[in-house]
DNA sequence: AGGGCGACGCTTTTT
DNA sequence: GCGTCGCCCT
C-alpha cells in the first residue's frame, strides 16, 4: 500500500489519523469510499484485529463493497475481510438482540416485520377499535403506519406530527394516538418487531444492562460510521454507547447530501459529534474525483441557491467534457422514446452498466421501462420492487415463519389463506383458538374446511424437522407449489424461478431466524441473482446514494414532481429537494443529462397540459447547460444558442422554439401572469396564501393555510410585495 | 364470511 | 397503473 500516493493529503490524514474520535466531511465524489477503505486496511496491518472493528454503513452491499477492497489492498483476494463485522444499523440491533433476546423479556425470541407486515397490523387494530368505518377522512392503514413511524423516528408524539406536516388529520388525533398505542400493545403480545423497535430496544438493552454495554465496548475498539448525516437520533445515542467518549470513532458524512430527513434523519449528528466526542479531529475532503468541471459548476449552482448555506466549493482536476444537457421533450410521454434515444447514442462511448437513468419516484420510470422493452434495452431497477416483497416470495415464507413464531399474525393469515373460503376474518380466529389451545374450535374450523387438516399436519411436520433453512424450503416449496400455480395461472413459471433463487439463498443459511430477518432486513442482491449480463441503471434518486456512473440522465425536472408537489408547503421539505437533486447530478463523472418535458400527459382530462421546468433547473444559469429539443421525428436536436427556460407552450405552437431569455433574467411584465412569480398573495375569501404552481389559462395553484391548496384564477388574486 | 367485480382515488423517498 | 373500498352474490 503506497498511502503518500495513493491519497491526497487531507485522505491522508484521514487514513493515518490516531485513535481517538474523527469526523470526515466528505463532499461528493472526494474519496470517500477509498478514504474509509484504506483506513480499514491500514488499522489491520497496524495489527488491530478485523474481529474489534465494527463499520455501520448504509446498506449491507456498501459494507461489503468497503470490505471487499480493504481485503484486496491487504492482498487477501477477493475475499470479504474476515472477522469485520459490517452492515446497516439495523441488522447489527438485529444481531445483537437476537444473542441477549432474554435480557429484555423475549424468552422465545422474536420476529421481525416489515413495512407491509406493519401495516396489515395496524389495519387489524384499526378495526377492532371500529376507527374510520365510514369516515372517509380518517387516514388509511399505510397512512396510519407512516404518520406511526414518523412519530417514532422523530422521537414525538403522533399528534405533535399531525399539527406539524397534517393539521387536516387534528379531528383524529386521538384516535391515531390510541391507534399507535394498540399497536405497540399488539406488538408485544406477538412477540413482533418493527425496523424502528430494533433500535429502541437495543438502546434500552444497552443502557439497563452494563455488562451487555461492556461486552461491546470491549469486542469492538475500532467503530466506523458512514453516511452520517442520514442517521436518527436514537442510531446517534447507540454510537454513544458502544463508544466511550474517548474511542476510536470516525463519523464519515456530507450534510450537503442528507436526504433522509423524512423519516427522522438530522444533520445535526454530524454538528454534535465533536461535542459527544470532545477532542474529536475534523477533516475536509473537498477536492472531487469524479466529476468534470462543467458537471461540478452546475452542482456548485444548485447548492449556492439552497436556503442554508454550505460551506463548500467542490473543485475538479478534470476541466475537460461537455457541458450538462438540458433535454426539452415535447411531454412526458415523448420523454421516454427521447431518453431511449440519447441512451442509444451514449452506449456507443460506455457499457450500459455506465449509464444510469435517474428519477424522484418509481412510478415516474414506468413509460421508459415500457419503451426499452421495446428497443431491446436491458436494464436492472434499483429501489423498486424488493425480491422479498414479492407476493409468492412472502407466501412461501409464512410456513418457516409460523414454525419460528407461532404468534405470527401475518404468516398465520397467509398460510391459512391457501385453503379454499378462508380468509383473513377465519384466519384470525383460528390463529387465536390455537393461542389458546382451543381445541374445539379448531376441530370445528377443520370439519368445516377438510384441507385444514392437512395444512396442520404439513405445519408439524415442519416443525419436527431440524430448524435447517435448505431442507425446509424445499419442503415448503415443494408443498406450496400447486397453490402458487392455482394462485398466478399466468406467470407462475416466472415466480417458480424466484422460488428457486429463494431456495439457493436459504441453503446458504445454516439458522432459520437468521435467513428470515435477513428477508425482512436487507433483500438479497439483485446481481447475485440475475445473469450477469450488461444492463443500464433505472434508479430512484435515493437508492443512487454512493453510487456513480459515467453517464447520467435525469427524468423529469418539473414542477410538482421534482420538487414532490408533497414538498413544497414546507421549506425544509423544499430544501430536502434540493439536497435530493445535488445528490444525482453529482452521481455523474462525465454526461449529465437533465429532461425537461414541456408538457405532462392528464390521463383525466386526456390532454398534455404545460408545465415549468423545475424550480432548481429554473435557478440556474443559462450558461452552465447545452438544451437540446426533441424534434417532431422525436430524435433529439441541439440548439445553436441555447436560450434557457422557454415558458411552456401548448403542444400546438410550432416546433422551433420561440425567442425566449432564460427565465431568471425574465422582466416581471405582469405579475400576475408571470409564470416565474410564485410568492405570496391575497384572497378575498382565503386571506393569504402561497403560490406553488402558476397552471395554464391564468390558473394558480394557491396554499392556503387553513384551507390547503386551492387553484384560483390569477385574477381573484392580488400579489403581495 | 369469502370472493368477484367495478369505481375511485392517489401516487415520495427506505431500513 | 395500482391498491383499496363497497357492493352483491354465493
Amino acid at each position: 500500500m503506497d498511502f503518500e500516493n495513493d491519497l491526497n493529503p487531507a485522505q491522508h490524514q484521514a487514513v493515518t489519523a490516531a485513535g481517538g474520535p474523527i469526523l470526515v466531511i466528505a463532499g461528493a465524489g472526494s474519496g470517500k469510499t477509498r478514504t474509509i477503505v484504506y483506513r480499514l486496511a491500514r488499522l489491520v496491518q497496524q495489527g488491530v484485529d478485523p474481529a474489534s472493528i465494527l463499520l455501520l454503513t448504509f446498506t449491507r452491499k456498501a459494507a461489503q463493497e468497503m470490505l471487499s477492497r480493504a481485503s484486496l489492498l491487504l492482498g487477501h483476494g477477493g475475499d470479504i475481510l474476515p472477522g469485520v463485522c459490517g452492515g446497516t444499523f439495523h441488522a447489527f440491533a438485529y444481531a445483537a438482540l437476537r444473542r441477549h433476546h432474554q435480557a429484555l423479556g423475549f424468552p422465545q425470541g422474536f420476529t421481525v416485520i416489515d413495512r407491509a407486515d406493519a401495516d396489515e397490523l395496524i389495519g387489524r387494530i384499526k378495526d377492532d377499535l371500529g376507527l374510520g368505518k365510514g369516515d372517509k377522512s380518517f387516514p388509511k392503514k399505510t397512512h396510519v403506519a407512516e404518520l406511526i413511524g414518523k412519530s417514532r423516528n422523530k422521537e414525538c408524539r403522533v399528534a405533535d406530527i399531525i399539527s406539524r406536516e397534517s393539521f387536516h388529520l387534528l379531528p383524529h388525533a386521538d384516535d391515531l394516538e390510541r391507534l399507535a398505542d394498540g399497536y405497540a400493545a399488539a406488538k408485544a403480545a406477538h412477540h413482533l418487531m418493527d425496523y424502528d423497535d430494533l433500535l429502541f430496544l437495543l438502546e434500552r438493552l444497552l443502557v439497563e444492562h452494563e455488562d451487555v454495554r461492556e461486552f461491546y465496548r470491549q469486542r469492538f475498539t475500532h467503530i466506523m460510521v458512514d453516511e452520517y448525516q442520514d442517521t436518527n437520533r436514537v442510531q446517534a445515542r447507540l454510537i454513544t454507547l458502544l463508544a466511550p467518549h474517548t474511542g476510536n470513532v470516525m463519523a464519515v458524512g456530507d450534510d450537503a447530501q442528507s436526504i433522509y430527513a423524512f423519516r427522522g434523519a438530522t444533520v445535526d449528528n454530524i454538528l454534535a459529534f465533536p461535542r459527544l466526542f470532545p477532542g474529536t479531529a475534523i477533516i475536509k475532503l473537498e477536492q472531487n474525483y469524479r466529476s468534470t468541471q462543467p458537471i461540478l459548476e452546475l452542482t456548485n449552482a444548485i447548492l449556492q441557491n439552497a436556503g442554508e448555506k454550505y460551506d463548500k466549493t467542490l473543485f475538479s482536476t478534470r476541466t475537460d467534457g461537455p457541458k450538462p444537457e438540458l433535454l426539452r421533450p415535447f411531454s412526458d410521454i415523448t420523454q421516454a422514446r427521447m431518453a431511449v434515444a440519447k441512451i442509444r447514442e451514449m452506449a456507443r462511448k460506455w457499457p450500459l452498466h455506465e449509464i444510469a437513468v435517474l428519477f424522484r419516484a418509481g412510478y415516474q420510470s414506468y413509460a421508459l421501462e415500457v419503451e426499452l422493452g421495446k428497443a431491446n434495452i436491458p436494464f436492472q431497477k434499483y429501489g423498486g420492487i424488493k425480491f422479498s416483497e414479492a407476493a409468492h416470495i412472502k407466501d412461501v415464507l409464512a410456513y418457516p415463519r409460523v414454525v419460528a413464531n407461532p404468534l405470527d399474525p401475518a404468516a398465520w393469515t397467509r398460510c391459512l389463506s391457501t385453503v379454499p373460503k378462508v380468509g383473513p376474518k377465519t384466519a384470525h380466529k383460528l390463529m387465536e383458538a390455537v393461542r389458546l389451545g382451543d381445541q374445539a374450535a379448531i376441530d370445528k374450523a377443520a370439519h368445516k374446511h377438510p384441507q385444514l387438516a392437512g395444512l396442520f399436519a404439513f405445519l408439524d411436520a415442519l416443525r419436527a424437522m431440524p430448524p435447517q433453512p435448505g431442507p425446509i424450503l424445499e419442503r415448503v416449496i415443494a408443498h406450496h407449489t400447486p397453490h402458487l400455480m392455482e394462485k398466478y395461472p399466468d406467470d407462475y413459471p416466472r415466480r417458480l424461478t424466484g422460488l428457486e433463487q429463494l431456495q439457493q439463498i436459504a441453503s446458504g443459511y445454516s439458522s432459520l431466524d437468521a435467513l428470515l430477518a435477513d428477508m425482512t432486513l436487507e433483500s438479497p442482491d439483485e446481481d447475485k441473482r440475475k445473469a450477469r449480463e450488461d444492463h443500464l441503471v433505472l434508479s430512484t434518486v435515493h437508492s443512487s446514494k454512493g453510487l456513480e456512473w459515467s453517464a447520467v440522465l435525469l427524468l423529469d425536472l418539473v414542477d410538482e414532481r421534482f420538487p414532490s408537489r408533497h414538498a413544497l408547503t414546507r421549506d425544509e421539505d423544499l430544501e430536502e429537494e434540493r439536497r435530493l437533486l445535488y445528490v444525482a447530478c453529482t452521481r455523474a463523472r462525465d454526461y449529465l443529462g437533465l429532461c425537461v418535458p414541456e408538457t405532462l400527459y392528464n390521463r383525466q382530462a386526456g390532454v398534455c397540459s404545460p408545465v415549468q421546468a423545475s424550480l432548481f433547473v429554473r435557478e440556474l444559469p443559462a450558461s452552465l447547460c447545452t438544451m437540446v429539443r426533441e424534434s417532431l421525428s422525436g430524435r433529439p436536436v441541439p440548439q445553436s444558442d441555447s436560450p434557457a427556460f422557454a415558458p411552456p407552450r401548448p403542444l400546438s405552437g410550432s416546433a422551433a422554439a420561440p425567442p425566449s431569455g432564460p427565465i431568471p433574467a425574465c422582466e416581471p411584465a405582469n405579475p400576475k401572469t408571470d409564470p416565474s412569480l410564485l410568492g405570496y398573495c391575497r384572497h378575498k375569501v382565503f386571506g393569504r396564501g402561497k403560490i406553488i404552481a402558476r397552471l395554464e389559462g391564468g390558473k394558480c395553484r394557491v396554499n392556503f393555510p387553513g384551507f390547503g391548496p386551492k387553484v384560483i384564477l390569477a385574477d381573484y388574486l392580488e400579489m403581495e410585495g
